[in-house]
DNA sequence: TAGATTGTTAATCGATTAACAATC
DNA sequence: TAGATTGTTAATCGATTAACAATC
């Protein structure tokens, strides 16, 4: 009773996976679908699926499988994905900027209700309707509009501070593209897009791949040169 | 010999998180380090950075610690960031055009080539001195000069197509923004940032933590009725 | 030298995969 | 009913943590 076995990350982490796939069946009118058959686009074992999925409930049945769109809207439950959130975006350079006119947000409950940044010259232009204000009025304005959530996109000498206020005017979440760790206290959640790391594992897999390639062009041509000594030998 | 024990993805993806921790000790002039300490400010285990570093080879001394600065290029040096690759921007809508200002990239020797979109009011406009090109010169472009990276900022419907694409034209590698798994041969290095799936982690981590707090509530009221009957028997 | 801290082996923990009884 | 496929337990695998000898 009330023991809640704590859901791992790595399981957290795939569920909107799981979501967008099963999204597409959706859209292609494909009703059911079995754990194996979902494995093989997906490309994991039907097994994980199984497992990931009893963490939360028995959404088959056995003999059928899932039913596409039930289980698609049940992950939807499990993601919280009928809550709505008020959000403000704090930094509205070229990110924010971007993310201010990317409407898809709000199909999934995020609703913009502020826009904010400190150069003069971006305070008073709007975007989508909603006008970009000093930074001066967050504090004001994240109390008196209830605010859930900030979206940081600004520089990373400035995201630490702003975060921290935030949490102590009431954030509940925070949506972090600078390139730092932020520290706030436990019960404001945090989710970081580090672009920055995105890139440098980029650079790693290419430069890994690089190499691999080099190696076995160096392996290849140590053969030609056996294969070589060897019909010398011969000839 | 030759055997080049893989190193896991974990590992790899916590590179990035020590370049940034010692770029900023760099910066602090912090010349020499331990494990313990960098734990204690990076909230892993000293274990763990020991083993991660020792995947790649022994950068610390005994009874020192390590050197900051060494471990800070030999990090760089594994993330491959000594390399520059020739990068293409395509899709340049609000996401795009973001990235394409992004000046961050090139320091990390991501160097914008050029920038490709389908929309006739964007194509022959200019980004920091780069002009969108129409789509179509896309093939020639990436041939001729021979580009390794293409950024990905484009609609799902055409992300997958123009994916394979530039896959069979040589990219090396694809940043992909799109909220889809691109399905690519294996020696394509594909790097994803799904936006939309780390919206959906924050809402799930948002909705946890209501459920939670309203738990806790209801545990404290059952507390409080408890008392509150007691008291009456007692009174 | 004595103290500190690494590199590395061993122990533990958690996550993934396999197997199969339950059941639609 | 027979076949299919789940839900779930057990086995395996891999990753993290602990421990400590090596050594600066």
């Amino acid at each position: 009773m009330g023991e809640e076995k704590k859901i791992s990350m790595a399981v957290i982490k795939r569920l909107p996976r799981y979501f967008r796939y099963l999204g597409e069946l959706l859209e292609n009118d494909v009703t059911r679908i079995s754990s194996r058959e979902l494995s093989e686009r997906m490309g994991v074992t039907a097994s994980q699926i199984r497992q990931d999925l009893n963490n939360f409930g028995g959404f088959g049945q056995q003999g059928y499988g899932y039913n596409v769109e039930y289980l698609y809207n049940e992950i939807g439950k499990i993601l919280g994905l009928e809550n709505t959130y008020k959000v403000i975006i704090v930094g509205v350079g070229n990110l924010g900027q971007a993310l201010a006119n990317y409407t898809n947000f709000e199909k999934r409950g995020f609703v913009i209700k502020g826009l904010f940044d400190i150069n003069p010259r971006l305070i008073g232009m709007s975007i989508r309707g909603i006008e970009i204000q000093d930074i001066d009025e967050l504090e004001d304005f994240v109390k008196e509009h209830e605010i859930d959530i900030a979206i940081l996109t600004l520089p990373k000498t400035k995201a630490s501070k702003i975060g921290q206020d935030l949490a102590r005017w009431g954030i509940k979440g925070l949506w972090n593209f600078s390139p730092i760790d932020l520290k706030v206290p436990k019960h404001v959640i945090v989710e970081n897009v580090h672009l920055s790391d995105s890139l440098m594992t980029l650079s790693y897999k290419l430069n890994e791949q690089k190499m691999q390639q080099k190696q076995e062009k160096q392996k290849r041509e140590t053969l030609g040169l056996k294969i070589s000594n060897h019909n010398t030998r011969k000839s």
